[in-house]
DNA sequence: GCCAATTGTGAAATTTAATTGCAATAGTTT
DNA sequence: AAACTATTGCAATTAAATTTCACAATTGGC
């Protein structure tokens, strides 16, 4: 795989959603042009997508679904599913914890961290809060290589550091604060703020 | 305004966000250049960004942060701050609802709406919990015309009916399910989807 | 075997982004 | 007040990314 444009993954990603819950509904074939409809893009970016990544469908025929399911999540995602925490068990942080989409796409939370007394040795959904202080150990104990921070603001440059220290590979950050690590190895980081979100559908909503 | 690419527009709400901190530790001009290292793009890119809305500096010094952050967050969010609610009391709605970035980007949360008894009446934060079959009034009364979505799946297509017969413009939806509101009216529609997040980071981490 | 449906994919077209170069301006120094 | 430095705003250009187009090739149904 070299050069596949990172808008293309990420409708790929969205093709899955949505095959997943064609699948749900009980069908078996879908088409180029019924999956765009659903995910509103064209049928012939839906095949360009798909043929970064290969031949998936059946001229004349279409999609067999459980099979390009299988196939996209395996790509996306590897072959085995990933332990994930989150750091902060806060108001999101929390909530993250029991968002059912992570487990059923393959990630598990499996930690929670924070430095508030109160809230460490606490279980929240089927995880246990630890103390950030331990955060280099346990992650590597548990295996966990995909980070999800959610602490205020301020303290995000702690966090930066203990990242940093440990064997994160992968970053969602919540926290609405450009994310810098200096560190030699590459760690991948998507940022989601939440209010610019806001900021650009009321945007959108004057044009 | 006509074509300002999208891109374009989500950077400018990164560059409020990152003034509004330089203006917190007290900063009053920031260059191009600098603003540009805070944000990691280039400086001409910064520029541009900005030439896409008007003239924001004066040559040979740079920009007045204060002025620049009322009129950018004018330009996106308009004069007035908006109401906004959240249909979802679960988890993450109330969640979201805590949130305190919305509050200080100027998107008020006034309201949240759920189906279940239980949870209706009850106070989440500084907003009250509505029954959903009253959306259409309440968000009237309130002069709400932002919604945030936060149900399981299972529910959307409920909500995009209430939804459509009432006086929403914008939707963020956090449902993994593509929304398609048949109104002639048009609704502004931003997805986030949590899981979608999760298979990009992973993908990103393999390159 | 014919017909309609549908994929996969180069090539073209379009859109978006990045780069360059520079005149104009503001503040600072000498 | 002249020279110097820093910096914006823009126009022009180039490059990159993305989308659209067009069609051969294939499949399954009738």
């Amino acid at each position: 795989m070299k050069n596949i444009p990172i808008a293309s993954v990420e409708r790929v990603a969205k093709y899955i959603r949505c095959l997943k819950h064609l699948q749900k509904k009980g069908e078996e074939i879908v088409s180029s042009k019924k999956l765009a409809e659903h995910t509103q893009v064209t049928p012939e970016q839906v095949r360009k997508d798909l043929s970064y990544f290969g031949k998936f469908g059946k001229t004349g025929t279409g999609y067999n679904i459980k099979k390009v399911v299988k196939r996209l999540s395996n790509i996306l995602k590897g072959r085995k599913n990933w332990n994930v925490c989150i750091i902060g068990a806060g108001a999101l942080g929390t909530a993250l914890s029991r968002y059912q989409g992570f487990k059923s796409a393959g990630y598990n939370i499996v930690a929670l961290f924070d430095k508030d007394p109160e809230k460490i040795g606490k279980k929240i959904g089927s995880a246990e809060v630890y103390d950030i202080k331990k955060f280099s150990d346990i992650t590597k104990k548990k295996d966990i290589k995909l980070a999800i921070i959610a602490v205020p603001a301020e303290s995000i440059e702690e966090v930066e550091e203990y990242i940093a220290k440990s064997q994160i590979k992968g970053v969602l950050n919540f926290v609405p604060v450009t994310l810098n690590f200096n560190t030699k190895r590459k760690i991948a980081i998507i940022e989601v703020d939440l209010a610019q979100k806001l900021y650009i559908l009321s945007y959108l909503t004057k044009k």
